[in-house]
DNA sequence: CAAAGGTCCTGCTCGC
DNA sequence: TGCGAGCAGGACCTTT
């Protein structure tokens, strides 16, 4: 899925071709995503203006004159900008046609993603308001991870995955910051140093930005919003690449399961 | 059959 | 014993 990078490149790529439009027309076709799409939208939202498109954390926020609408993109969900009377394809679930002739368009494979709405801020949803620091704020850092670690033994790459630690980071660059910071995805969290996690904090960042310049990652599902693959699955330095030589070392690149995901790293590398 | 980029929810364990 | 925080596992769904 998405992770924070796909989602900050869609928010960006979708911002300018639809911001200020006034909705025409609400499409649900398949409602059975995570939560029901509500099926008041296809009532309330035309005639509605988009004020605003945000992200928080892996949600992206579409401000209307009446409320938020809050999307999730799940494991596989993507959205596309299209021209009006571009047909829809299979797993094509939810769209917004706009009064500039353009359609926002919510296709999602697996349906673990989710359209939500809101009339109170968006910040005070449940969903949102229980969540970490955003990782390219200003209130992310290695104190940060090293106080929240300090009374948790859950597994550090357990502890950066966990949203209400920092929010955005999933597993392709929770392997890969760990990598970058050398440090093995399955530490206890309360058993590193406030310096090697002022390093992780920075290679948390770090990896971010990289990914966001790139246009995201691509493994099968994502596509940036004018339908083209994210690039950075080629910068990618220890994701996926079991047996291969560990860029560093030249040892092979170790896979195990920890907190039922699937990890890579290199443990002569990461300690 | 297993695994795939997410994350909420439930129910258990642990320590005070 | 009770409570809250932390934690593991299950659930959701389709495709390869």
């Amino acid at each position: 899925m998405p992770e924070l990078p796909e989602v900050e490149t869609t928010c960006r790529g979708i911002e300018p071709r639809i911001k200020g439009a006034v909705v025409e027309r609400v499409i649900i076709r398949q409602a059975k995503l995570r939560w029901p799409i509500p099926t008041t939208l296809p009532h309330d939202l035309p005639g509605q203006r988009l004020r605003r498109v945000e992200r928080r954390a892996k949600y992206l926020l579409l401000q209307f004159d009446q409320g938020t609408l809050i999307l999730h993109l799940g494991m596989s969900g993507s959205l596309r900008v299209l021209e009006r009377g571009s047909p829809p394809q299979t797993h094509d679930h939810f769209e917004i046609t706009f009064d500039n002739n353009r359609i926002l368009r919510l296709r999602d494979p697996r349906r673990f993603g989710a359209v939500l709405w809101t009339s109170a801020p968006a910040a005070d949803h449940s969903l949102l308001r229980e969540l970490g620091p955003e990782p390219l704020g200003p209130d992310f850092d290695g104190t940060h991870l090293h106080q929240t670690g300090s009374r948790r033994r859950v597994a550090v790459k357990n502890l950066i995955m966990n949203s209400k630690v920092v929010v955005g980071v999933g597993n392709i660059y929770a392997s890969e910051s760990l990598f970058r910071a050398g440090i093995h995805p399955a530490r206890p969290a309360n058993r590193i140093s406030q310096q090697r996690y002022d390093r992780l904090a920075a290679e948390i960042s770090a990896v971010l930005r990289e990914a966001i310049k790139a246009g995201g990652t691509t493994l099968r599902d994502f596509q940036q919003e004018d339908g083209r693959p994210g690039y950075f699955a080629q910068a990618l330095l220890i994701y996926g690449k079991t047996g291969e030589p560990c860029p560093n070392c030249g040892k092979p690149i170790k896979n195990r399961t920890i907190g039922q995901r699937s990890s890579y790293y290199c443990a002569h590398c990461q300690r």
